[in-house]
RNA sequence: GGUUCCGUAGCUCAGCUGGAUAGAGCAGCUCACUUCUAAUGAGCAGGUCUUUGGUUCGAAUCCAAACGGGAUCACCA
């Protein structure tokens, strides 16, 4: 066990190492270098509670390890009162603490309500941005590990004093909202009334029957592609661009003796040639050049069916219980980016093809050209993020940072974004950064939206919802409770275990997303951590003096659970610092193992030594103290029973 | 191919400012409920930390190369 926050510089640590630096000369002869006095947590092994690595004196001392350890253990035992004694093995210095110091260091957690947290918005202001959904398909597995840690990510910031703005950008406009649209115009079924399918006729969720009519528009826009090649193979190229019947050519003819995987690439390309030749995608793009030039027909359409899908999108916000604090529209933040493409064209920063495109040259940055603005002056996704984040500084001109919540894929834009900002003259470029996450993969591959391999995220909720209920009413303490506070507590375990899930591994990793672990309610899950929540206060509601702290002897299991709660504020810092939930959850799950063995080796109501079971209760009312608000952190609550 | 991220037990993951015998959970095998919630705890078994070199008193951790995997390199978002 060695995490860094157990190794972060805590109380014992920085008087020891301020000691040792004040009086190096008298103990050492020499001044020494603060980057040598290096501690670790002591090995289980082993007696003690803090150990100072003793080999890098070993070098500036001339002695062997043993000599240096004594001394120095012999000097700080001397100078600290907290060291109660201290052992020299191997070349480390053990040092055990008094029990009267981890007492006191209990005393302080239970008299500070908001433990571990540092003064509210006594920092400076932080935009944390997530979700950002594409208003074209229904949210899945993949955008709850973005809502959660976006979400999670707020709240640690908040909890180390920065002020969070919790903000979207919601991607409502584009060619590929231009596809559903059109796909609903044209492949919708009328009832008996003549209306086109609507989220009320149909009862579908409107993100839903938008969805739909995406993969409807991908499988009509295949079909044409391919017949269209089929003309293509028999000669028949009359209507078609001579360039893409040139190229097609071309590539037919390169197909010779080539592997298969380079034939696979050839007939990629192929295909692309022949999207760009259907009547759909030219549809489609005339409708964004409609949209863009504000058609009203065209407008009345997607203000119809974006409203469908914010109704949709706002209810599975609400089931993850996440929030924002202020929302962005590309719809409205993409004019701001092209006038500032303009802007940096005069400025020399952008410059224009001969086609009208407009481009940025980064090649002397180690990077690519990249497209601003399509020929035909529509703007891309990079001219709509440029325009989002000045927006936003617009608004929050004393914002001192944005995290953009993205996955990992879209590494290479977010590099691009940054450039092109700082380019472009704006110093608070150098604040901006990408909270990278890694894919989440299910055990039978990789999500694929088109091959209908997608684990659709109310779906998903609802299963471990369903999951959480069937094992509470099976094994749960829940006589007496009614039925709204029965489901409150199904939703609670159930969305504990999935958040829990979802969060314990390290954001930028990718992840194996197993259906049958994650409603597993055993071992490292959030209803494991929820169960001991709900065991300590049944324990605490039973009775007993929480208010007295008078004992003064601690036993091994005792300890540790303190030593563990003290570290709280560490962990905060290091999971704000790491941007990282799973640092959080790491914590809590050593918390409740420790409070777990403590609570199955030692009696507490039973105990006669009154003094004795008060500092137990004390301990276990402040374990829950932490596991509620740590679990709060990363947006998981726990209940009172179970 | 360029860039970039990753490779730790059968599986999923911790550990990485270099430090003692590499840790959990799951799965497998043993135990412990007339005691405060057994959704628990105790234990057994399971490892060439991908490989090779380098730096160091000391490397899972730092450096280099190789091998393996992912992402990305669009007038898509």
């Amino acid at each position: 066990m060695n995490h860094s926050y157990l190794r972060r510089v805590n109380f014992m640590e920085s008087q020891i190492k301020s000691i040792l630096q004040e009086n190096s000369e008298l103990l050492f002869g020499i001044k020494i270098d603060s980057n040598i006095i290096q501690f670790q947590k002591t090995r289980k092994e082993v007696e003690g509670d803090l150990t100072l690595v003793i080999f890098p004196f070993v070098k500036a001392l001339r002695c062997s390890p043993d000599e240096a350890g004594n001394k120095i253990g012999d000097f700080l035992k001397e100078k600290l009162s907290f060291i109660a004694s201290y052992t020299v093995v191997s070349g480390f210095l053990n040092f055990v603490i008094s029990n009267q110091y981890w007492i006191s260091q209990l005393d302080n957690i239970d008299n500070k309500a908001d433990f571990g947290f540092e003064t509210p918005n006594s920092k400076s202001t932080i935009m944390v941005e997530y979700s950002s959904p594409n208003t074209n398909k229904p949210l899945h597995l993949g955008h709850l590990r973005n809502n959660f840690l976006g979400y999670s990510v707020a709240e640690i910031l908040k909890a180390n004093g920065y002020k969070v703005i919790k903000s979207q950008i919601i991607n409502d406009r584009g060619i590929h909202i231009c596809k559903s649209m059109l796909a609903w115009e044209k492949f919708s079924p009328l009832n008996e009334k003549g209306e086109r399918e609507t989220p009320s006729n149909t009862g579908l969720k409107g993100d839903k029957l938008v969805g739909k009519y995406y993969v409807e528009f991908d499988k009509q826009f295949n079909k044409e592609a391919n017949s269209i090649i089929d003309l293509w193979e028999n000669g028949e190229v009359d209507g078609f661009s001579d360039k893409a019947v040139n190229e097609f050519i071309r590539l037919t003819e390169s197909k010779e003796g080539k592997e298969e995987k380079a034939l696979k690439g050839i007939d990629d390309k192929i295909k692309d040639l022949a999207k760009n030749e259907t009547t759909l995608l030219r549809e489609a793009k005339d409708m964004l050049i409609r949209w863009e030039a504000r058609d009203p027909q065209t407008y009345l359409l997607w203000t119809t069916m974006n409203s469908w899908v914010y109704e949709g999108f706002a209810s599975t916000y609400k089931s993850m219980g996440v929030d924002f604090d202020k929302l962005y529209y590309e719809s409205e933040t993409f004019i701001l980016g092209k006038d500032i493409v303009f802007e940096g064209i005069e400025k020399g920063v952008f410059f224009k093809k001969e086609d009208g495109s407009v481009w940025i040259d980064l090649t002397a940055d180690g990077l690519d050209e990249k497209i601003l603005l399509r020929s035909d002056g529509t703007t891309v996704y990079m001219t709509q993020d440029v325009g989002t984040a000045v927006d936003r500084i617009n608004d929050y001109p004393d914002l001192n940072g944005m995290i953009y919540t993205v996955g990992n894929e879209q590494d290479y834009h977010f590099k691009v974004l940054f450039l092109i900002l700082k380019k472009l003259g704006y110093s608070w470029a150098d604040h901006c950064s990408h909270l990278s996450y890694g894919m989440v993969d299910l055990p039978s591959g990789k999500m694929k939206s088109r091959e209908g391999t997608v684990v659709d995220a109310d779906d998903l909720m609802d299963e471990v919802v369903q999951s959480a209920k069937q094992m509470t009413q099976e094994r749960g303490y829940i006589d007496g409770m009614t039925e709204l506070d029965k489901e409150n507590l199904f939703n609670l375990i159930g969305m504990g275990g999935l958040k829990y899930y979802l969060l314990k591994v390290d954001p930028k990793k990718r992840m194996m997303f197993d259906p049958a672990e994650s409603i597993e309610l055993n071992g490292n899950t959030g209803p494991f951590i929820q169960y001991a929540h709900a065991r300590i206060k049944s324990l605490l509601a039973r009775g007993g003096d929480t208010t007295s702290l008078k004992a003064n002897d601690l036993a091994l299991a005792e300890k540790e659970v303190i030593k563990l709660l003290a570290q709280y504020p560490l962990v905060i810092a290091e999971a704000g610092k790491e941007l990282s939930p799973a640092v959080v959850c790491n914590y809590i799950f050593e918390l409740v193992k420790s409070y777990n063995q403590f609570y199955q080796s030692i009696p507490i109501l039973i105990e006669e030594n009154v003094d004795l079971k008060n500092m137990r209760l004390i301990l276990s009312k402040n374990v829950a103290k932490v596991i509620s608000s740590s679990m709060g952190l990363i947006g998981v609550k726990v209940p009172e029973r179970m």
